[in-house]
DNA sequence: ATTGAAATAATCTCGGC
DNA sequence: GCCGAGATTATTTCAAT
């Protein structure tokens, strides 16, 4: 795991379309070299997969909220639950005051209004607290530099 | 937009390096239908961009934590100053008693606090609240499904 | 909008450094 | 670990429907 290694990964980053010998030239080595360099990456999995970023509004997506669940018992094992419902796109178990962040996309506010539904309906929650974003300054990939 | 198009990007999202002819194959399409069907889904912004996924963790970044950020001013147009921490990998504008959410991934706790000093000398912000994740359950792409 | 096939360009393999 | 070239496979274009 050295710069070069780094740089790939941020070259893959912004356009994993690109061709090995392209991205050989942007570091300096051939295309068979970086490659191989690219195989091993993911081979270790520092690399997890390769996918396609979707704008959410094209996909019915269009309203975003952050929801901290509160909980009576334990949330630990309940990842399943939290899978369940599609519109939720992320789940983590937290270190304060609620006990899961969940990160929720659906169409529209009476969508959200569903999904806390949904979300109470599971073992152990006992509240939650919706916060709605007005707007997405950004969302990037994790800097592989700096 | 239909069924055939959520499901190649559905495809796409799980492994976005195989082959239009298997693509093809998996919807019932020749791959140079499937090839068309996708490139007009770039053409129309619907797929932003192909890209890899890292494990933050492999590249120094094992720490996840949610702020909340508060400011005594209007922060509408201060995305640059998010965008300038590289450990910010989300800002989203929020509804609610803080202005801006961030999500922030860094090597230690420490990190977060040095994180947490740049927050404070951004122009206009008045107050934060860390919230640190014990542990993802998940992070998963948007649904084109249900 | 889809097909099938031809032309182009990529990936992948491997002997040698 | 990297290079370079050859074999293989995929992408891309296109005439026809």
């Amino acid at each position: 795991m050295d710069d070069v290694d780094r740089e790939l990964i941020a070259l893959l980053q912004q356009d994993a379309t690109q061709a090995y010998a392209a991205l050989g030239k942007a570091v300096g080595l051939s295309a068979g070299a970086a490659h191989e360099r690219v195989r091993k990456l993911r081979e270790r999995g520092v690399i997890r997969r390769t996918t396609v970023e979707v704008d959410p509004a094209a996909l019915g997506r269009g309203v975003l909220a952050f929801v901290m669940v509160e909980s009576s018992a334990w949330m630990g094992d309940s990842a399943d639950a939290f899978l369940a419902v599609p519109e939720i796109q992320e789940a983590h178990v937290i270190a304060g005051s609620a006990s899961v962040l969940v990160k929720v996309r659906c169409a529209t506010t009476e969508g959200l209004q569903d999904v806390l539904r949904r979300l109470y309906a599971i073992e152990g929650v006992s509240g939650t607290q919706a916060t709605v974003s007005l707007e997405t300054f950004f969302e990037r990939p994790v800097s592989p530099r700096a």
